[in-house]
RNA sequence: GGGCGCUUAGCUCAGUUGGAAGAGCGUCUGGUUUGCAACCAGAAGGCCGGGGGUUCAAAUCCCCCAGUGUCCA
């Protein structure tokens, strides 16, 4: 079964008649009985540029956003649903992406799936998102964006259960009502297209609503999820009707403003003050003057209206889509060179795209983000770096910070950030350091890999220019344009390059996406009740009984050595590994089996105890934690939330944890950061820590469900990963830290003791590693620290207060000592070499020396250099040594008759083999090595002969 | 998380097929010059990131580790 037709009494109330689209073959309903096209076709141009479609809406930039906004949420607030806050940009309650991409994505994947209540039924919003997949288009196009607002209302249908609040009908009928009521639409102007809707598992009928040829909204029904028994099948895939039937729906903010502007472009509408800002600042008027004969507003509004029917998304060729785009306007009477075309587009497309990069820049910065080589952070400087790269381009001499602030001010003014202006200035102004850093390196990289090509030449090899790209972040048109400014001045790029390299991070992509399928550690607890868990009613609590649910045997490499039986009790006091926190060890006890528990995992809703013996069902067991190992755990995991809140209080609100381990040994804490940290950094965050045990006496605990924690302590509550049910547990420490965590902490902050931070070290860029011993970990730190220094003491045999001076002396000694030997063995060689005794002969006006060394190639090449060096003195020197198994180096006085007359390879060779060796070298200086020293005296014999001397 | 690159003098970096560790800037000394990021001559300054391996021989080839950069997800 497909999907059916969509067929409602709204549609027919308002004189709409189905169709189906001449173009795209897809059904959809309209007033306007003469149309053929559904409305978002190649050809359905733009209606409203210049002609507003939405009335009524005359401001521009900010302040219209805020007007259309306010519209829209008030629209349904009227007609009984609550207005949400948005969410943050930064998607901190998911695992599986980043970023916002969706107002349904504040709600997935707990809310969707029915797990978790949503905040209201139903509910408005406005979601600011960020989409990076058409990045390249934006400014191109005239209406991509990589951030916009998704304003939506959703409902979550629970027909089952009997709450079903509105689904198809009042939904299209909302839509409707508030398109020509609230915003004056004209009814002859809106199509609504049949086209069903999947992705992530879920699927469902959906309605996209066209107007003056513009996607205004979706309209999605999701009721399907994926399912390989199921009835109904949507583009190949199998699903079944589900439990839960939500509404989800996007309008977009932006392109409500765009179609009351009217304006040429969708970044006039929104970013106006920007746009002529920027135009100033690279004198586009100058770049229009040249051609006084063209009409520039009008070539733009008859690009816009084309750009409604080109196809500029990601991959498409640009060559190809400038020879087209000319030809159309040249149809409409605009005739414009390629080179017009280009000097015109070029810089605009630039001057649009650069707001909105800064708004979504500004977005995730605001919210925390630092940014990065890997992760989330680097979209932020991917970001960065486009828009760096365009301002140069531009030519426009302002900072990237100033840029930011400048659009914070207009653009973003009154948002409530989490991160201060001030903070998002250094951000920049380091981001912009390392770009200019980048570019430096990069002219160096291309001078070093061009030095043999010729000056001429016209195209960088294909292997060279993947390389710069992927290794040294010099994009493709960067690398051509260092290449002239270094001297190659013929340079260009082939066509198609781009895509090419595109497509070979595609396939890349592929490659790597195989996935490696973990086996389960044991099989068979689907039915068995979930256990309970007792840490957390008494974290102190290290005994008890209970009962054997199941026991079986495990398998897989992530195992304990000796554990060989997984065993489920009905409650249990181990606390399994997660969050970071190791698991428990222990021993599970009956009268006759004794077993050691030697790790405890969660599967599920199951705690796994790993043991090194098996137990029977229904044994009743005491159970018995080793408790120094579970205290010295505590001790870690409270410590890392409070080193966390104090680096947070020290270095800033962009401070989120990135990962934390906590072990017997040492626990570990990953946090986001712009900069290395110092060691005065870590001594102050180590004293923050120190203070706050003894200044907070007890935690607080809380058990809070899901919709509640969110409202009261927001998403920073999140620094350990997204939680996956809809209770949460909240640990709170005075006003210093609170976060969701599942671990076991201590109710009083003096059972720690004390806290060190040992070091920090990088675990990527923008990411600092805190190494944290607390407890008696800190102790046994201190002792051993304690112990290399006086270990260090003894071997110097002084007082270890001595010891940095008393090392900086030896060391110093030893240097200069080094040096002096070196000297005295130069002196040895002048000696050696100067003559005087048997070992040099004279031939035909050529000195030969044969002689034996001490020491290694090193000091026979010296001597060497020493001998053949005198011009004056033409000279063939063969050195000999029993150094390692034997060396042999001949050599010949360059640019002499000694060097005409002997080749040193060719001796070197006929007498190596007596030290059963070989060797090479040029035929001025060779050298080799055997394996026989004691045919030394053999080969000097061999030369003497072959010289005949 | 995956791919690729880099690490050589205080700094910025060359170093070709494995065969005698280099340049520019800076520092120091001397000269010249009474104005500049001036000029000339000379000198000092190196565990070639660390550890293994291959080889007669490794800055150079292979493996591991660390640091750092970059692209993709």
């Amino acid at each position: 079964m497909a999907m059916p037709q969509i067929d409602l009494a709204v549609f027919h109330d308002n004189g709409y008649i189905r169709k189906q689209c001449r173009v795209t073959n897809l059904w959809f309903w309209t007033s306007d009985h003469e149309r053929e096209t559904c409305g978002d076709t190649s050809e359905d141009e733009y209606t409203f540029i210049g002609s507003p479609l939405i009335s009524g809406f005359s401001m521009r930039g900010k302040e219209l956003k805020d007007a259309m906004r306010e519209a829209f949420l008030s629209f349904f607030e009227e007609r009984e649903h609550t207005r949400i806050d948005p969410y943050p940009i930064l998607a901190r309650w998911r695992d599986d992406i980043h970023l916002t991409i969706a107002s349904i994505a504040d709600f997935q994947p707990h809310v969707t799936s029915g797990m978790v209540e949503p905040p209201a039924n139903p509910l408005t919003i406005s979601q600011p998102c960020i989409r990076l997949t058409d990045v390249d288009a934006v400014g191109r196009s005239g209406r991509h964006l990589t951030t916009f607002e998704m304003m939506a209302h959703h409902v979550f249908n629970r027909p089952d259960e009997g709450r079903m609040f509105y689904w198809m009908e009042e939904c299209v009928k909302y839509c409707h009502e508030m398109f020509t009521e609230t915003f004056g639409i004209d009814a002859n102007e809106i199509t609504y297209v049949e086209n069903p809707w999947c992705g992530g598992g879920n699927a469902g009928p959906a309605v996209e609503v066209i107007v003056g040829g513009l996607e205004l909204a979706t309209l999605v029904f999701m009721n399907l999820e994926e399912d390989e028994n199921g009835d109904v099948e949507i583009k190949g895939d199998k699903y079944r009707e589900m439990p839960l039937q939500i509404i989800d729906t996007g309008y977009g903010l932006e392109r409500f403003c765009w179609a009351a502007a009217g304006t040429p472009t969708i970044y006039e509408a929104i970013y106006p003050e920007t746009v002529s800002w920027l135009k100033n600042l690279a004198g586009f008027d100058g770049i229009a003057k040249q051609w006084p004969e063209l009409d520039l507003d009008k070539i733009l509004g008859e690009m816009s209206r084309l750009n409604g029917i080109m196809n500029i998304e990601v991959g498409v060729d640009g060559d190809e889509l400038r020879s087209t785009f000319i030809a159309k306007l040249s149809k409409r009477g605009i005739s414009l060179t390629q080179q017009q075309f280009i000097a015109i587009t070029d810089p605009l497309a630039r001057i649009y795209a650069i707001p909105d990069h800064l708004h979504a820049l500004c977005n995730m910065l605001g919210d925390g983000l630092v940014p990065s080589n890997a992760k989330a952070g680097y979209l932020a400087r991917m970001l960065a770096r486009r828009t760096l790269r365009m301002r140069d381009e531009l030519g426009i001499e302002v900072s990237l910070a100033e840029l930011a602030l400048h659009h914070v001010d207009v653009n973003l003014g009154g948002k409530n950030m989490k991160q201060t202006q001030d903070g998002i200035a250094t951000i920049l102004n380091l981001e912009e350091e390392k770009y200019v850093e980048m570019l430096r390196k990069g002219e160096q990289v291309i001078k070093t890999m061009l030095s043999n090509v010729d000056k001429n030449a016209t195209e960088i090899e294909d292997e060279l220019l993947f390389s710069l790209n992927d290794s040294h972040g010099i994009a493709p048109e960067m690398a051509i344009s260092l290449a002239h400014r270094s001297g190659w001045e013929s340079m260009t790029l082939r066509t198609g390059f781009t895509a090419e390299l595109a497509e070979r991070h595609a396939k890349m992509a592929k490659d790597a996406a195989k996935e490696v399928n973990k086996s389960e550690l044991v099989t068979g607890l689907e039915n068995l009740p979930s256990t309970n868990p007792l840490y957390y009613d008494d974290v102190y609590q290290f005994e008890f009984d209970a009962s054997v649910l199941f026991c079986g045997e495990v398998k897989g490499d992530d195992l304990p050595d000796d554990a060989t039986h997984a065993i489920v009790l009905d409650r249990t006091c181990f606390y399994p590994e997660g969050g970071g926190q190791e698991g428990d060890f222990g021993t599970l006890s009956t009268e006759s089996v004794h077993c050691r528990v030697l790790d405890t995992r969660k599967i599920g809703e199951h705690i796994v105890h790993l043991t090194d013996s098996s137990l029977n069902n229904g044994d009743v067991v005491h159970g018995c934690i080793d408790w120094n190992r579970r205290k010295q755990l505590m001790d870690h995991h409270t410590s890392v939330h409070i080193v966390g809140g104090a680096a947070r209080k020290i270095l800033g609100p962009h401070i989120y944890q990135a990962g934390a381990n906590k072990s017997v040994d040492s626990a570990r804490l990953d946090i986001t950061h712009y900069n290395r940290l110092t060691r005065n950094d870590l001594d102050d965050i180590e004293k923050m820590a120190n203070q706050v045990i003894v200044q907070v006496h007890k935690t607080e605990k809380t058990i809070l469900n899901r919709k509640d924690a969110d409202r009261k302590h927001g998403f920073d509550l999140y620094q350990g990963g997204a939680p996956k049910g809809d209770t949460i547990r909240v640990l709170r420490i005075s006003d210093h830290d609170v976060q969701a965590c599942g671990g076991t902490h201590h109710d009083e902050l003096g059972q720690i003791g004390s806290i060190r931070i040992v070091r920090s070290t990088a675990v990527q860029d923008g990411v600092e590693r805190l190494q944290i011993v607390a407890g008696q970990a800190a102790l046994d730190f201190a002792r051993d620290q304690d112990g290399l220094l006086r270990q260090t003491g003894d071997v110097f045999g002084v007082n270890i207060n001595d010891v940095p001076r008393t090392a900086e002396r030896f060391f110093t000694e030893w240097k200069e000592q080094r040096k002096r030997i070196e000297q005295l063995e130069a002196e040895i060689v002048r000696l050696r070499t100067s003559g005087g005794d048997d070992s040099s002969f004279s031939k035909d006006g050529v000195r030969i020396v044969i002689m034996e060394s001490d020491g290694g190639l090193k000091n026979m090449s010296k001597m060497l250099k020493e001998l053949t060096l005198d011009e004056s003195k033409p000279t063939l020197a063969i050195l000999g040594s029993k150094d390692g198994g034997g060396k042999l180096m001949v050599a010949t006085t360059e640019n002499s008759i000694a060097s005409e007359r002997y080749n040193s390879v060719d001796i070197l060779q006929s007498i190596i083999p007596h030290i059963s060796g070989g060797g090479g070298g040029r035929p001025t200086f060779a050298q080799g090595g055997g394996s026989n020293p004691d045919g030394l005296q053999d080969s000097f014999d061999a030369a003497k002969s072959l010289l005949d001397i």
